[in-house]
RNA sequence: GGAGAGGUGUCCGAGAGGUUUAUGGAGCUGGUCUUGAAAACCAGUGAUCCCGCAAGGGACCGUGGGUUCGAAUCCCACCCUCUCCGCCA
């Protein structure tokens, strides 16, 4: 959510933001100052009769008490508590038509950010190893799972629906491998491990920015306002909705695993095979709450540690930041993490980290004060991936394949693959 | 799932239709006293949000409705917490 203020101020720049993220939406942004203006002159007018009905309750006592007459005061006050229900009724309606707009609007690229309109308008920042060249003809992923018998989406087609896993044996031991070897690198780098639930209000889906405008995307519980969540930014981001925070304490660094719901309507159709699109996977997330000042250099240190545990497993990888047009709803500005994968020939997102500066934290109204008796100021939120689970055991199946069929473990999974160095061919 | 109790400002805690635009503590800030500290005493402060250049005004006692000239206080619905019982990993 943007600031009002900033809208009010600056209602050209946020047209123009908003036509660099391809969308014109000057028509709602008139709209919105139109209400805006009539909102305030009418919370105006409310305000300085309540004034005068305060004043009156507060006489009426004390001239009951002298024993005065009252009853044509208080029929006049009846009139004007009638006539303060009114335009109270019709401020809430204002401020509900307000509100929509305002949750419609998406947030404002940050400088830096090209502007272009869709991926292919991404500026590529650096490159991290080289694909592997094979010496045999590499296999996709969801073939090596099935001759390893590793991974089974035909009995999770039967059991749950299209688009869901089984792990058997050392793919899912590698599943867990990979969480657990995320968690530990980041913890040991400062951020204190989360576990979160995986179920969320609607007040939670609507701090983070799910809500209202991309419902669909998402698993709701039947006859509840809760849902599965998309992504562990949704419960922990929320830890502190509604709070003041001590601003001793931050930064404040988070990882938390968690599986994620995706309901993703508009994907019918796409990567219909392997491990890349999925109802349900696995991911550890990094979030972060600090301080707006610090907020670009905290995405800088955010997306290094994600890279981190990209380094370390060895797999080669880009990082891209997203045009004004691949933006996300709620990010100011996002780099993605993209592996290479041999199937696609192409590197494929495994990671997006994003600065939503005060966009979430007003929604969420996150404050902190730096010093006691300080004004109470937004945080600035970020997150990312660190990483998409089931990406990277697709990524080590085709990375790390051998000619002979069997896959290496990467050296630092080996401990948590109770010693495990290669998934090899039955 | 059943029964009971309760949700008030940073914390504790009163208040049960009208001089409460929330009593009183604790805390915090400053001061007196003291070699220094503690204690005691004095004064100040009292969350947050909205409108306004300001003066000022308004909102806010779990949330949303309602009754009333007037609601923290009465009525209705919902949410959450605690205790006991049941069930369960």
């Amino acid at each position: 959510m943007l600031d009002i203020k900033l809208i009010r101020a600056n209602p050209d720049l946020v047209k123009q933001a908003m036509k660099n993220r391809n969308k014109d939406m000057d028509g709602d942004i008139d709209r919105f100052l139109e209400i805006d203006k009539e909102r305030r002159a009418l919370t105006q007018q409310s305000d300085e009769l309540k004034n005068e009905q305060n004043k009156a309750s507060k006489e009426i006592p004390v001239l009951k008490k002298q024993g005065a007459d009252t009853t044509q005061l208080m029929a006049r006050m009846k009139a004007i508590s009638e006539e303060i229900k009114g335009l109270d009724s019709k401020l809430s309606q204002l401020e509900q038509q307000q509100q929509e707009i305002l949750y419609s609007i998406p947030n404002v690229p940050h400088g830096t950010v090209p502007v272009g309109k869709d991926d292919s308008d991404n500026l590529e920042v650096r490159r991290i190893g080289e694909p592997r060249a094979f010496d045999f003809e590499p296999l996709p992923h969801w073939e090596i799972g099935k001759n390893l018998n590793i991974l089974d989406p035909e009995t999770a087609a039967k059991v749950t629906g299209a688009r869901f896993h089984f792990y058997r044996g050392l793919g899912a031991r590698l599943e867990r491998a990979i969480f657990n070897f995320y968690l530990d690198t980041h913890g040991a780098d400062g951020y204190t491990e989360i576990f979160p639930p995986f179920i969320a209000n609607k007040d939670s889906m609507t701090g983070t920015g799910q809500l209202p405008k991309f419902g669909e995307d998402m698993f709701k519980l039947e006859g509840l306002d809760y849902y599965l969540i998309p992504t562990a930014e949704v419960p922990v981001t929320n830890m502190h909705r509604d709070e003041i925070l001590d601003g001793a304490t931050l930064p404040r660094y988070y990882c938390a695993y968690s599986a994620c719901f995706r309901a993703e309507a508009g994907s019918a159709g796409r990567d219909t095979r392997g491990l890349i699109r999925q109802h349900q996977f696995n991911k550890v997330e990094l979030v972060k709450f600090c301080e707006p000042e610090k907020s670009y250099e905290e995405l800088e240190d955010l997306t290094a540690q994600a890279e981190k545990v990209l380094q370390l497993l060895g797999l080669p990888y880009r990082v891209v930041s997203l045009s004004s047009g691949d933006l996300g709803f709620s990010s100011a500005k996002t780099y993605d993490l993209e592996v290479w994968m041999p199937s696609y020939q192409r590197y494929l997102e495994i990671s997006s980290c994003s600065n939503f500066e005060d966009f979430q934290a007003r929604r969420m109204a996150v404050r902190y004060k730096k010093e006691q008796g300080d004004k109470a100021r937004l945080v600035h939120t970020l997150n990312g991936s660190g990483v998409a689970v089931g990406r990277t055991v697709a990524a080590i199946l085709e990375n790390f394949q051998n000619g002979d069929g069997s896959v290496t473990i990467p050296k630092v999974l080996v401990p948590y693959m109770g010693g495990v160095e290669k998934i090899l061919a039955k």
